[in-house]
DNA sequence: TAAAAATACTCCATAGGTATTTTAT
DNA sequence: ATAAAATACCTATGGAGTATTTTTA
């Protein structure tokens, strides 16, 4: 008996996809006979068919569904081999998608991508920005290769390595009459400007200022840092930064930066990958170079 | 350029384990020059060696051994399918192998694996022992093919069903003067009986009689129901047993079995596999047939 | 009867075998 | 000097192509 092919597998896939023999074979870049021959070679070995010949189109039998589904990780792991090798000649067949979170991406970027192309100069990036639960889903989808967030992934299925802490900072309106460091518990719960759900940095900032998410009379929910900063220079209240959006955030004069008494209070940025990744070996000196780029950022900003 | 064969991988492999092409050949049944034809083109292919040659003995390189980490994924999966394939043949090349949890296996495997065999007879089944923790390790490692627990499996990785419940009766030694049904509180908490740590039952009790685990005087930690019933017969306390133990160990005269009054005092047992299994879809028969048997166990024991 | 898959056959690419050379200790 | 891998060359299997037949809606 016959043992199953890569190829074998590849063909019965698309056949599924297009339900017919002929188009499939296009795609295969084969004939359709080539086609039906490693077909039947296909089911002789599996001893049951796996396609219903209806006359006009091909449907997957009930078998042949559960069959692909193996067939699929199979070809997935065989994929990710592919990419694999490619990256060792130095050759990456396929740009790496990287994903970075909301309030991440507009202040990290602009200095991590040139670091990022510099130093990796075989390599092409494909960056996009979504929420720590998309990116995720993404991840795992195999959509995304690599993920910037601000908190840990779960526990199987990904790979991670913290890249640099990233301190919380205090925003208030000009003359708010506070004095450096600023202890939370001064300042009244129901001002704080917040993002909307689904920000990590909503949760880390409700959780470092110890609130309740479900206070009455904070109703509003900004979408992006930038709004919120418009909300305390107009003097609706306080919210709190992380350090590596100062550089650009800082400029406004209406605008008190103040230091936090509270210890720790910070988010620790990381990057996370779906175990099993063909970039995987790749992903430390990603990690380094988000380091570096991320160091020199703070030390510029909150510096001596 | 050449696209990688699964060939090429399992050549890879065993060379990798062998550290030599001569042993390798023969374990491939090939000769030595073909095995190095095939290994000369993934090498080429990859733009670089996979293997150190030494003279004496063949090394992988730091290449090699990522290189291999991905192929091994591929051929597990390549592996799963062709056993999937097997059993739609109809001619299961290898055994299903079964764990269960020592609180099951002593009471139902005498009647479960009769029924599996006669209703998948061309089936071969392999059964062993040990408690959740290791057979849990064993299913991700693909040393076995599914267990039966009696707690839910970690969310990720694998696949489970839920059996039956088997409700916990209270054995007390002879002339205890309880009557039916009995409330645990009742009873005092230094003279439960207790399976040694690692067992899920030790768990479920300690949970069923809200006790806390660290209970002083409570020195000593059974490895078997047996042992525990031999302690309540000689009267030094009371434990709770899993009704499906009931055919079997409620034979002593010296001991009394009492309903509980608490409601819901039970485990469920449990089949959880790995995710992707090639035996997956055969697993719903395995627990339906389990279901019937447990079922009928705990209806000729407890039943009217 | 018309569209699609299966079959028949031919050809060639490639895996594998045998004999020999090269390499590294 | 010797064990082991690489190379050279030949053979044969099997994947793919062309032409044709069979199937079914």
């Amino acid at each position: 008996m016959h043992t199953i092919t890569l190829r074998q597998l590849r063909y019965a896939r698309i056949i599924a996809e297009e339900g017919h023999f002929g188009r499939a074979a296009e795609r295969c870049h084969v004939t359709q006979p080539a086609l039906s021959q490693q077909i039947k070679q296909l089911e002789e070995r599996c001893g049951t068919p796996l396609f219903d010949r209806l006359g006009k189109t091909v449907r997957v039998t009930p078998y042949g569904r559960d069959f692909l589904t193996h067939a699929t990780r199979v070809l997935s792991a065989a994929q990710d081999l592919e990419t694999f090798a490619d990256m060792a000649a130095d050759q990456p067949s396929r740009p790496l998608r990287l994903g970075l979170i909301p309030t991440v991406a507009p202040y990290l970027l602009p200095h991590l991508l040139p670091a990022l192309t510099q130093r990796l100069s075989n390599i092409h990036f494909v960056v996009s920005e979504g929420k720590t639960e998309r990116l995720l889903a993404s991840v795992t989808e195999g959509d995304l290769d690599i993920a910037l967030l601000g908190t840990m992934p779960p526990s199987s299925g990904f790979g991670d390595t913290a890249l640099f802490s990233d301190p919380f900072i205090l925003a208030a309106p000009g003359g708010s009459g506070l004095t450096n460091p600023v202890s939370l518990h001064q300042l009244p719960d129901d001002r704080f400007l917040l993002l909307e759900e689904g920000h990590c940095l909503r949760d880390q900032m409700l959780d470092a200022c110890s609130l309740k998410a479900d206070i009455p009379g904070r109703g509003f929910a900004a979408t992006s840092l930038t709004t919120i900063l418009e909300l305390v220079a107009a003097g609706y209240g306080y919210t709190l930064l992380p350090a590596i959006s100062l550089r650009r955030e800082m400029s406004d004069r209406r605008i008190e930066i103040h230091e936090l008494a509270a210890p720790g209070a910070a988010r620790t940025l990381r990057l996370v990958w779906r175990t099993g990744s063909p970039y995987e070996a790749l992903f430390q000196t990603v990690a380094q170079i988000a380091r570096e780029t991320g160091e020199a950022l703070l030390a510029s900003d909150i510096g001596p």
